[in-house]
DNA sequence: TAGATTGTTAATCGATTAACAATC
DNA sequence: TAGATTGTTAATCGATTAACAATC
């Protein structure tokens, strides 16, 4: 399956929830595509890479298309996630509804500050950062999410990864190095919003006048 | 300038700030790569778009390299960024210093619910969602950062663009639509665990064995 | 000069797009 | 059957990689 593809899936998901929603009992690649702000040819040729079957002429079935991607995704099974460092971002992602409601347990917080640790956030008790494996153990976590500052997410990331984690989330802006079983992913607001500088820069930086 | 090399430069430049710190006053492909991670191939490539200026058997000016970047972001002027809706992310991202450190100035937040309305946040006074069109004009900015509920987003987004911005970060899962001289990046932390849960998937539900 | 390292070229690879035959 | 819409094919496009000539 193609990266590209797997990253639009999620995407795809959320179109069909909203369909669902609306009652619709099937659907069209052009609706869907619609719906998820890609065209309609790459939605087909997207859904064709998970062997899927619409039918010609009728459209998608939106419930059997939303389990097949659930699957595809890996879904099916509930995945544990643990969120590193409980400042002002942890926080509000502890605290975000969409991990549960799109099939992800939270599972643990950890920080290393004295004062964070022992607090009750998001229904969980805040756990010590110097027992980094025995949490992820104890929890079965294998995906992380990291909210640390930048200066000891790469240590973080190398005690959460010999400790079994096999996916990451950060937050911390700066590359994290990984071995090869293990996935990254890396959000960067600094960067996202440099790259809209970017497209900004051309247009003056005045404001324009209307 | 290829879209995909536009996105690196930001880490090019996070990179290349690493560096300085370190005291160097040059540096190589082969280095900067490394900090970055990417390999010198496709560093060397990138640059190539910017008419950089290494120096062949030396390497490049850590400082010289560091502003052409920073022009070719167009970041030497200041950009004003709103955020709008300020609830558990948007006060986090609000009070992230990041922002400020890597040359944007938030200029306003707006928030719907009148009891957060006029409270102070990072320093600012938090304006009605009813004067959006107000907010950006007075303030200037443009571009925004997008932190309200799903649901409003495409609303929110749509004054957002009317009243002259043009580049938008959402925080919020769902595709936006805008015409075409807006830049909208999106953020979507249940995406990109999905992601993640991907290539889990593959490596077994248990946990695994060690 | 000899060693190092860039900038560029050419080859490869992957992703997107458009068109249409298959088929419901 | 006629109309609709998929799944797939082939063409295009853009991005990455590797190698090396240029040159400091």
């Amino acid at each position: 399956m193609p990266p590209a593809t797997v990253a639009r899936l999620p995407g795809y998901l959320r179109a069909l929830e909203a369909t669902a929603a609306s009652g619709a009992v099937l659907t069209s690649s052009e609706e869907l595509a619609r719906r998820a702000g890609v065209t309609s040819a790459q939605l087909r040729k997207d859904l064709s890479h998970l062997g899927s079957y619409g039918r010609r002429g009728v459209g998608y079935d939106v419930q059997h298309l939303r389990e097949q991607i659930t699957v595809a995704l890996g879904l099916s099974d509930v995945r544990r996630v643990l969120l590193v460092g409980v400042g002002n971002l942890g926080h509000a992602l502890a605290n975000y509804a969409g991990i549960a409601e799109r099939g992800f347990a939270l599972v643990g917080l950890v920080d290393a500050d004295p004062a964070v640790v022992g607090t009750t956030v998001a229904g969980l008790v805040v756990e010590p950062a110097d027992d980094l494996a025995g949490v992820v153990a104890r929890t079965g976590a294998t995906i992380a999410v990291l909210t640390t500052p930048a200066e000891v997410a790469q240590r973080v990331c190398d005690e959460l990864v010999a400790a079994g984690v096999v996916g990451v989330l950060t937050f911390a802006p700066g590359a994290l190095r990984v071995p090869p079983h293990v996935d990254v992913r890396a959000v960067d607001v600094a960067s996202e919003l440099q790259i809209l500088a970017f497209h900004d820069r051309a247009r003056g930086a005045g404001g324009g006048a209307s």
